[in-house]
DNA sequence: CTGTATCCCCCGAGATACTG
DNA sequence: CAGTATCTCGGGGGATACAG
């Protein structure tokens, strides 16, 4: 499929359910929980120690909605205490690739888009 | 660069400048915006149109941050009335293939994830 | 036509405390 | 250990009105 159609399919409406998706993706904490669930399932305390900064509330969140959407399979195992592992299903998997991609794209701009913020400031207030 | 590395990238911290741009991109108006502006100028009151509905607020303050961080280009045009068009730079066209990805990932996926989510309100409501 | 300036509301998200 | 339950707060974002 070509870019221009991928054009047409972001802005095109009923585009509303894309957005929604690309919304829930695009959060503070989904992209980050999917990369670290790359490779490996991963039980709640090490998730929520090798993501860091994320509240307790937010990862149970982030996760329930990664499971219900398909994208992370749960694993509760009868034991006492419990243990709880976490990985990703075929399409969280397949989630992974492009949203590296954008990941890459933004590590490789930083510097450009630095600067550019600077020149901004600037501009801006220049008496400043 | 390899899938792996990425992964260490969106992890690793100070990613939280590689956070702060992610979460720039993935807001609500932004990808939209730039996938509208693929291939042509376009002047304010059309970009309004053409992107359903935004507010002018949203839209302006979106296209300031863009320009800010140089991904669009805006010029002013001393007529009377004013006629200002906003367009990619460099920068701002290389960010659609990984946007263009991402959102292709989602169309692709909307059945799977509506099927998923259709399941999980069946298990965790079945009385309902 | 192309914006600013205000007001306001909702909810994403943190902190904290409690439970099976 | 792996969560829920509340409370709270800031700010993203809509509606509306005004300005150059």
């Amino acid at each position: 499929m070509s870019d221009y159609e991928h054009t047409c399919m972001i802005r095109g409406d009923g585009g509303k359910t894309i957005r929604a998706i690309l919304d829930q993706i695009c959060n503070k904490w989904t992209l980050l929980i999917v990369a670290t669930l790359d490779r490996s399932r991963v039980r709640f305390t090490d998730l929520h120690q090798q993501v860091p900064g994320i509240s307790q509330r937010m990862l149970t969140l982030t996760l329930r909605n990664l499971e219900r959407d398909g994208l992370v399979l749960r694993t509760v195992h009868a034991e006492v205490p419990p243990r709880v592992e976490y990985e990703l299903t075929a399409i969280g998997r397949s989630l992974l690739p492009p949203a590296l991609a954008l990941a890459g794209w933004a590590m490789e701009h930083v510097p450009q888009i630095e600067a550019s913020r600077a020149a901004y400031e600037q501009r801006s207030s220049p008496g400043r």
